[in-house]
RNA sequence: CGGGGUGUAGCGUAGUCCGGUCAUCGCGCCUGGUUUGGGACCAGGAGGUCGCAGGUUCGAAUCCUGCCACCCCGACCA
C-alpha cells in the first residue's frame, strides 16, 4: 500500500474509483453502504466468477438458484443461526403502494400487509435446507453438491466499500452428505479450492486455518477459513467453509434412508466467497499510482497507446497496433487498442496505470521507423523497448512474470509480518507498531480471547491448519497452551 | 442507540464567530484554436432550492428553533 494511505475508506478512493462507487440512494431511505459496481469493476468480478465456477464444477458441484425472499418462520428453526443474523435483516412487510389521499405522493398501502413477513436473504441456509428436505429421501440422493451465485443483504451498522456493504454479490455452496467424515472432507476441500484460487489467480498468499468457537459461523460446528494480510497490516478473512454437522438437517428435518434402511439426518457444509475478494485484490497489490491487477484477472491484459502527430502517422501506427492485437488475441491475451484522439497519450498512461492494466505498449513515430514498441509493466513501472517480431514472446513471458512477482511480493510482505510473540507487552507493542499476524500461545478459552479483543482490538484470525504442536504458556493468562494461534487486527 | 463532527454546482471547497455587490476558488463539463514520447495551453461559456421547514429582520448561506441526511469513534460484522 502506498505510504500515504491509511485504512480509512476515503483514502482508498484512488483505488476504488475505477471499480465501484457508493450508491446514491434517496436521501431519506436510511439505506447506507450499498455499492454500484462500475463496468470495469464488474469485469474483474466476472473473471473471478468464471474461474471459481470452473473450479466448483471440477469438484463435482452444480449451480442452482433459490429465492431472494425467505419467510420469517424459516429463520427461527435453527437457534444459533437466527442469533447470528437477526440483528441485520431487511424485512418486507407490505406488497403494494398507492397514491396518498392528500396528493403528497406514493405511500405504502397499509391494507396490503403480508400475513408473514419476508426476510431478504442475508444467507440462504434456511430456504435451501427447506428445499433439500423435499429433494433428499435416500442415500442414493447423496451427496447433494449445489452452488448458488446470488446477492445477499446484511443491514450492517457500519459499512465499508467492498469489505462490508449492505448488499453484496457472492456464491454460496450448500452440500448434504451421508456421513460426518464426508462432510468434513468437503468443507476442507472447498477451503483448499479457495486457497488455490487466491494464490494462483489473485496472487494473494493466504493462511488456511480454523476459526475459534466465538468466530465461527452462526450454526456451524467448524469454520475453515483463508486469511490474507493487507498492506496496512490488517488481516482480511477472504473466504470461509463451514462444517455444519446435522444442525440444519435436524432443524429442517432433512432425513434419508441409509443403506440399512434406517432413517438418518444428513451432514452438511456451506461455503462462500464474495465481492469482498475484490477488496482483498485491491488492498494487496495496489500502489500510489492506482490499481495493480494480476494478469490472470485483469479484464484488459495489454493496452496499446499510439502516439502520432498527423493522420498519416496515426494510420500507419494503427496498422501495426491492429496486427499486434490480432496476434495477441489469437494467443488468448486480451488487448485494448486505445485509438481515441479525444485524449492525449500522457492522459492515457495515467488512466491505465490507475486501472492497473498489467502491460502497456506504446507505439510512436520512432518505433515505426525502427520496428520496435515500448513495453512497460505495471508492477514495477519498468520500461523496455522491444523489436516488433518478439512482441508475443516477450508479452507472454512478462505476463507470467508479473503474476509471479505480485504473488512473491505479497508473500514476502506476509511472511515478514508473522511475528512470534511470547509476552503480552510485546504483543500490544507489536500490534501498534508493526501490525500483521502475531503468533502467540493462547490458553484456548473464549474468556481470554474476549479480554484480548477488548483490550487490543486484535482477534484470533485462525488456528493454522498445518500448525505444529508446541507447549507454552498463554500470553494473557499464563496458563498452559499446546499451540500458537494467529492474532491480528482485522477488517 | 451513546460521544464527536459535517451539509454551499457533477466532485472537492471559501465564506458562517462579526447579517448588507456574497454566492468564492480548483477539478470536471461545453465551444474555438494551438497541441500530442508522462495527466496540455490560451480564450470564451454553461451549471447553484447555500440539507429541509419555520422564525427574527428592511435584508439570512450567515442569527434562533425544530427536523433530516451523511461522516468518524463505540456496540455489530464476511
Amino acid at each position: 500500500m502506498g505510504k500515504n494511505l491509511t485504512s480509512r475508506e476515503e483514502d482508498y478512493s484512488k483505488w476504488y474509483n475505477e471499480l465501484v462507487t457508493k450508491a446514491d440512494l434517496a436521501e431519506n431511505s436510511g439505506v447506507r453502504g450499498c455499492m454500484v459496481i462500475k463496468p470495469y469493476g464488474y469485469a474483474i468480478w466476472e473473471k473471478m466468477q468464471a474461474q471459481l465456477d470452473k473450479m466448483f464444477k471440477e469438484t463435482g458441484h452444480k449451480n442452482a438458484y433459490f429465492p431472494l425472499f425467505i419467510p420469517k418462520s424459516y429463520f427461527s428453526k435453527e437457534a444459533s443461526h437466527v442469533d447470528g443474523f437477526a440483528k441485520e435483516c431487511a424485512v418486507v412487510t407490505h406488497y403494494r403502494l398507492k397514491n396518498a389521499e392528500d396528493g403528497s405522493g406514493i405511500v405504502v398501502d397499509e391494507t396490503a400487509k403480508l400475513e408473514e413477513e419476508l426476510i431478504v436473504r442475508p444467507t440462504s441456509e434456511t430456504i435451501i435446507w427447506d428445499t433439500y428436505r423435499k429433494w433428499i429421501q435416500s442415500y442414493r440422493d447423496l451427496p447433494l453438491l449445489i452452488n448458488q451465485w446470488a446477492n445477499v443483504v446484511r443491514w450492517e451498522m457500519r459499512t465499508r466499500l467492498f469489505l462490508r456493504t449492505s448488499e453484496f454479490l457472492w456464491q454460496e455452496g450448500h452440500t448434504a452428505h451421508e456421513t460426518k467424515a464426508e462432510a468434513i472432507e468437503e468443507a476442507e476441500k472447498m477451503m483448499n479450492v479457495y486457497a488455490n484460487f487466491a494464490e494462483s489467480f489473485m496472487a494473494i498468499p493466504v493462511i488456511k486455518g480454523t476459526k475459534t468457537a466465538s468466530e465461527r459461523f452462526a450454526g456451524a460446528l467448524e469454520t475453515y477459513c483463508i486469511e490474507a494480510l493487507m498492506q496496512d497490516g490488517k488481516a482480511l478473512q477472504a473466504g470461509t467453509s463451514h462444517f455444519l454437522g446435522q444442525n440444519f438437517a435436524k432443524a429442517f428435518d432433512v432425513k434419508f434412508a441409509n443403506k440399512e434402511g434406517k432413517q438418518d439426518y444428513v451432514w452438511a457444509t456451506s461455503w462462500g466467497v464474495s465481492t469482498r475478494l475484490m477488496g482483498a485484490l485491491i488492498m494487496t497489490h495496489s500502489d500510489d499510482n492506482g490499481l495493480v491487477l494480476p494478469p490472470k484477472l485483469a479484464p484488459e491484459q495489454v493496452v496499446i497507446v499510439p502516439i502520432y502527430r498527423n493522420e498519416e502517422q496515426k494510420n500507419a501506427i494503427a496498422e501495426v497496433a491492429n496486427q499486434i492485437k490480432t496476434l495477441l488475441n489469437k494467443n488468448n491475451i486480451s488487448v485494448n487498442f486505445d485509438n481515441r484522439d479525444t485524449y492525449k497519450p500522457g492522459w492515457k498512461f495515467n488512466e491505465y496505470e490507475l486501472k492497473g492494466v498489467p502491460i502497456r505498449l506504446v507505439i510512436g513515430p520512432n518505433d515505426l521507423e525502427k520496428k520496435t514498441v515500448e513495453l512497460s509493466r505495471r508492477d514495477t513501472l519498468a520500461k523496455q523497448t522491444i523489436p516488433l517480431d518478439h512482441v508475443l514472446d516477450v508479452i507472454q513471458k512478462t505476463l507470467d512474470s508479473i503474476q509471479k512477482n505480485l504473488y512473491e511480493r505479497a508473500l514476502n510482505y506476509r511472511n515478514n509480518h508473522i511475528t512470534l510473540v511470547d509476552t503480552y507487552a510485546d504483543f500490544k507493542n507489536l500490534l501498534e507498531t508493526k501490525g500483521g499476524f502475531l503468533s502467540a500461545h493462547w490458553d484456548g478459552t473464549p474468556e481470554t480471547e474476549e479480554r484480548i479483543k477488548e483490550e487490543t482490538k486484535a482477534t484470533i484470525r485462525c488456528v493454522p491448519i498445518d500448525n505444529t504442536l508446541e507447549s507454552g504458556i498463554c500470553i494473557y493468562s499464563g496458563k498452559p497452551s499446546t499451540q500458537r494461534v494467529l492474532f491480528a487486527k482485522a477488517y
